[in-house]
DNA sequence: AGAAAAGCGATTTTT
DNA sequence: TCGCTTTTCT
């Protein structure tokens, strides 16, 4: 247990032997987050306070709960086991499948993915004739998660108007449908767990009295839904219920956008009478000019719970700041800064650029590659998701549960097999008259299309017969080969990856059994043996003895049904796959959590970041500020910030001001590479015009020549940066007229675009 | 059924 | 501008 403690500075040490009371953790960025919470499970655990099985802890991401289960095996040697470590939806899917009949569901549920459910959703409107111009399948989807997300069910919203009526309407329609397929949306895997631990007391408080320890990771990033289920499962308000320990920094916020509520931090502090706050102020990742920049930026933002970092680290070097005339020479700054970094020792993999949005990486990419860097783009479709896997993945799942609509229509025609538009009309009519599936509607369409149809129904049910006592990997290979797919793309001109892709889903079969604790030979199609191997026997509602979800998934599930979820729930690689020697590429978003020798933060420009749509949200510029944060904090010894005057977006070339962010970063810590104040339009032509490369179509060449003529005329040109008395500093946008005519549209970032008589307006070259 | 053309939309993302 | 989706054409 010495051992266990030894290494932790005070702050550490106070939190991971915290009394058995509800804690708030306030984790600053680097500050050991990881190792308290597994430290404070392994604590508990090794003196004897509490059982491995009475410990849940819950993350956001597969990937923390693999690295919570792995530092936490290393920590104590045996009594991983028992523990329930995982993700909120993971630990939902197990929760569903032992207890699916009080949860209403088929044991062989099937887990849409987004992709998924958006064509369930598309599906919908189409067979009730909802007008999709009126009603885009997105914001439906929207609509839906987000009422889910809050824990509301159709029935419980008071539409407001005659469009949300109708949406509400839509709602229902869609749960009904997904009910009689046989499936869960993402959202629906938690509020489905929620309501039945709501609605069935001895489940509820066999759980509640189990947990004894129910620690979260990141809980800033909770949803409404999220907590509620977390007070649901702590027992809040009763008397029985386990003691929650909540980390999380609100600093580092950045995913309000899809549902998650900071709020939940102070109402947690407030509801659980925390009286045990305690913050880990220690940084242990970044030098001091880094860390400075990130405190003073952030102590900007007003609503905050309130946290300062500190190193031991000393203040190493300055940040530094680069301002670009282009897009283009940013891209090229970055290359050689890169080279030199990489010349003067530096690990590629230790190279981090990061932007805020993904359609900034071409230029940077382009870049890289012209110079022979390597690099790699995080973000992407992940393995599960590429279209030859999903087809797969959709034969798979009407082996294990045929009235999977999605997955039938995914693959009844594909590869084709002369199943055309006309014969899945008639179809879905006979599906709609006896309110069945698709594929229980089979037997009742006659004729041609009829024989085609059934000859696919064959085509399942023969390789359920043929693969009925084989293993998972055997299963997927006779999979593909009957299916066609294979053959399918052997015809392919590019068909070559994705039969490489749809190959490795044997051996990510495999993988998985192993992973698991699946028998390699066990039957794919096995019924799970219903016995428990642990816990305590539930009684339920009616009477009947019940598995505790603690035994082995295997118990509840077969390999082909562990397989399909696993498939949705964790997507497969793409960030994991951190190639080993290139440069990192990524959005602010997807580099939370990691870390670099090296971090370039690019387009720091208004409008780009801050993002503009992000004033028009509710504390949308102080979510940007986080996210800076969150990007600062990346970086271990060297800091790059960078803007570019002109940029092209979208087809379109803008003007932008430097970030807000600048001004709010200590001047000390910060070295600008360029001349902070630009010189004029004269002295500026040289480097602005002469040194970028006329490439490009015509139309560009045509507008520079145009704006430099308008230059000539008037003495100002697009893109000069300018101070107005009232307005402050703004950059000229657009240009009007000429001579005394001449008007100016002007972008002052946050007093708006003002259009100004040149003439007229009092305004200085900056 | 599959290719070509036209259309549209464009922060951020995990499960 | 560009990449993805939908529509139209052969």
């Amino acid at each position: 247990m010495q051992n266990l403690l030894h290494n932790l500075n005070e702050e550490q040490l106070a939190a991971v032997t915290l009394p058995a009371q509800s804690a708030l953790i306030l984790a600053g960025a680097g500050s050991g987050k990881t190792r308290v919470l597994t430290t404070r499970i392994a604590w508990l655990v090794q003196t004897g306070q509490v059982s491995p099985s009475g410990i849940l802890a819950v993350t956001f991401t597969n990937k923390a709960a693999k690295e919570m289960l792995t530092r936490l095996s290393a920590m104590l040697p045996i009594n991983t086991r028992g523990m329930w470590i995982g993700t909120f939806h993971g630990l939902c899917n197990r929760l569903l499948r032992t207890h699916h009949r009080d949860a209403a569901l088929p044991q062989t549920f099937q887990i849409l993915d987004s992709q998924d459910q958006l064509s369930a959703i598309k599906r919908l409107l189409k067979a009730n004739n909802v007008d999709d111009e009126k009603f885009p399948p997105k914001e439906i989807m929207y609509f839906i998660n987000g009422a889910k997300d809050q824990g509301l069910r159709a029935d419980k919203i008071d539409p407001y108007n005659a469009d949300e009526r109708k949406k509400v309407e839509l709602y229902q329609l869609y749960d009904d449908q997904c009910q009689r397929e046989g499936v869960v949306d993402f959202a629906e895997l938690l509020l489905r767990t929620y309501e039945l631990l709501v609605r069935n007391q001895p489940l509820r408080e066999h759980y509640q009295q189990r947990f004894q320890h129910i620690l979260v990771d990141e809980f800033q990033d909770t949803n409404d839904l999220q907590y509620k289920w977390l007070k649901l499962l702590a027992g809040h308000g009763t008397q029985r219920g386990g003691v929650v320990f909540a980390v999380g920094d609100d600093d580092q916020s950045i995913y309000a956008f899809r549902g998650a509520n900071v709020g939940n931090m102070s109402a947690f502090e407030r509801e659980f009478n925390v009286k045990n706050l305690i913050k880990l102020e220690q940084n242990y990742r970044s030098h001091g000019h880094i860390l400075d920049a990130a405190n003073i930026l952030i102590a900007n933002n007003s609503k905050r719970l309130g946290k300062n970092l500190r190193t031991d680290a000393g203040h190493g070097e300055q940040v530094r700041v680069y301002e670009a005339n282009s897009d283009l020479s940013e891209a090229s700054w970055i290359i050689e800064e890169t080279k030199n970094l990489i010349h003067d020792g530096a690990s590629r993999s230790e190279i981090a650029v990061l932007y805020r949005s993904n359609a900034q990486s071409r230029v940077i990419e382009h870049a890289l590659f012209s110079a022979g860097i390597p690099y790699h783009v995080y973000g992407g479709l992940r393995y599960f998701q590429r279209a030859e896997v999903k087809h797969a993945i959709a034969y798979l799942q009407l082996m294990d549960n045929p009235h999977n609509d999605s997955a039938f229509l995914r693959v009844v025609n594909f590869p084709t097999r002369g199943i055309g538009a006309r014969s899945l009309e008639t179809l879905q009519a006979a599906a709609e008259q006896y309110r069945i599936s698709l594929y229980a509607a089979v037997p009742y369409v006659t004729g041609k299309a009829g024989t085609s149809l059934s000859g696919f129904v064959k085509l399942i049910e023969g390789v359920r017969f043929e693969t009925q006592q084989m293993a998972l990997p055997e299963l997927v290979r006779i999979v593909l080969e009957q299916s066609t797919l294979l053959t399918h793309y052997a015809t392919e001109k590019e068909g070559a990856d994705r039969i490489e892709n749809l190959e490795q889903m044997v051996s990510a079969a495999t993988q998985f059994l192993s992973e698991e604790g699946y028998g390699q030979g066990s039957p794919a199609h096995l019924g799970a043996q219903s016995q428990a191997q642990s816990g305590d026997a539930i009684i339920n509602q009616d009477g009947i003895e019940i598995l505790d979800a603690d035994a082995p998934l295997s118990t509840v599930m077969s390999p082909l049904s562990a397989f399909l979820s696993h498939a949705s729930l964790e997507a497969g690689d793409n960030q994991a796959a951190a190639s080993q020697e290139a440069v990192q590429m990524m959005t602010v978003h997807s580099a939370k959590g990691l870390e670099f020798n090296n971090v370039f933060i690019t387009g720091l420009e208004e409008g780009l970041f801050p993002h503009e749509s992000s004033s028009r949200e509710h504390d949308g510029v102080e979510e940007e500020r986080r996210l800076m944060y969150v990007a600062i904090t990346r970086a271990r010894e060297r800091l790059y910030l960078s803007f570019a005057q002109t940029r092209m977006l979208h087809g379109q070339t803008r003007y932008n001001m430097k970030s807000r962010f600048f001004e709010e970063l200590p001047e000390e810590s910060l070295k600008w590479l360029t001349p902070k104040v630009q010189p004029g339009w004269f002295a500026a032509k040289k480097s602005a015009w002469d040194e970028a490369p006329l490439v490009g179509s015509d139309k560009a060449l045509a507008q520079q020549i145009s704006s430099k003529a308008l230059a000539a005329s008037t003495g100002w040109r697009l893109g000069q940066s300018v101070a107005h008395a009232k307005f402050g500093e703004g950059v000229i946008v657009n240009i009007e007229g000429s001579g005394n005519n001449a008007r100016a549209q002007i972008n002052f970032g946050s007093a708006g675009m003002k259009v100004l008589d040149l003439s007229i307006a009092k305004l200085e070259k900056i």
